[in-house]
DNA sequence: AACCAGGTTATAA
DNA sequence: TTATAACCTGGT
């Protein structure tokens, strides 16, 4: 299946940013898991090449997740009229996107992260994956989906230790509990201001400020919102003079607005990728 | 062998 | 309110 793209999409980067954990790669194919299919994926040109376990809707699957509906030129624009500083930066981060999340997976993919590598984070994603998620064939290959939330309600913390995640237990035990019996309703909590979401999601342990807004971002599409962290920090104390973290929220919001998340991870992956 | 990784919590000043 | 140690794990 083919799906043209207009504007700026660069698959690779936004694949392999670090936003996203599981996925694989196959030359310049890429197989990633959405809800509940197995998607190969690469770019020819401005056409996605697209194939699924489940093809009914698989465009519109696909471009939710890659966020194809939204005009970044336009924000693109409208960051560097207020800060031409962001014009290089920006240049230098073409048709990467932020991809739409599903926030149950998010939350414990984050909470995970905390003070963790890559490799072992997804380590874990894959033990659980492979434990409680639905395995799915596709072209002869084994996949397993991310699990719902109540295929994980019988967890322990000693099994999740079995999945390498650490101290991190206890988190993840608690919040699929509060999920579960519904005290959390992660579709309700849309309903929050970004302010309100934050502060939320960091009323349970394991999830501080940058795990938190992580979730904000990625799951709940809040471009106001923004982790900070040591590429952020460096940029911002190189290029202004910014030193703390307070500092570097008021300065983001004041120049970018609206806008600040995406302005702030342009920052991030220019200054990752140098 | 000591230190660190894209953090958070608990405790102490 | 701000600073500091401890934390699982897997890798140099």
């Amino acid at each position: 299946m083919k799906i043209e793209i207009n504007g700026d999409f660069n698959l690779k980067d936004t694949i392999t940013c670090g936003q996203i954990f599981r996925y694989y790669e196959d030359n310049d194919k890429y197989i990633i898991i959405i809800k509940d299919r197995v998607i190969e994926i690469s770019l020819n040109n401005n056409n996605l090449i697209v194939d699924s376990n489940k093809r009914e809707n698989l465009v519109e699957v696909v471009k939710e997740y890659f966020d194809l509906n939204r005009n970044y030129e336009d924000i693109n624009k409208k960051i560097i009229k207020n800060d031409k500083n962001m014009k290089d930066i920006i240049s230098s981060c073409k048709g990467f996107k932020v991809i739409n999340q599903d926030p149950f997976e998010t939350i414990i993919e984050y909470i995970i992260s905390s003070n963790n590598s890559v490799k072992s984070i997804r380590k874990s994603l894959d033990l659980i994956a492979e434990k409680y998620g639905e395995k799915v064939l596709f072209k002869n290959k084994e996949y397993y989906l991310f699990p719902s939330p109540k295929y994980l309600c019988n967890v322990t913390e000693e099994e999740f230790r079995t999945y390498k995640v650490g101290f991190r237990d206890k988190y993840l035990v608690n919040i699929i509990k509060e999920i579960n019996n519904n005290n959390l309703n992660l579709k309700e909590i849309n309903n929050l201001s970004s302010e309100e979401l934050m502060k939320k999601l960091m009323s349970y342990n394991g999830i501080g400020t940058k795990v938190s807004s992580c979730i904000c971002l990625f799951s709940y599409k809040r471009f106001d919102v923004f982790p900070i962290d040591t590429w952020v920090k460096k940029i911002m104390l190189e290029k202004y003079n910014i030193k703390t973290q307070d500092e570097i929220k008021e300065y983001a919001i004041s120049t970018y607005k609206e806008y600040s998340g995406l302005a702030i991870q342009y920052m991030f992956h220019y200054k990752r990728n140098k």
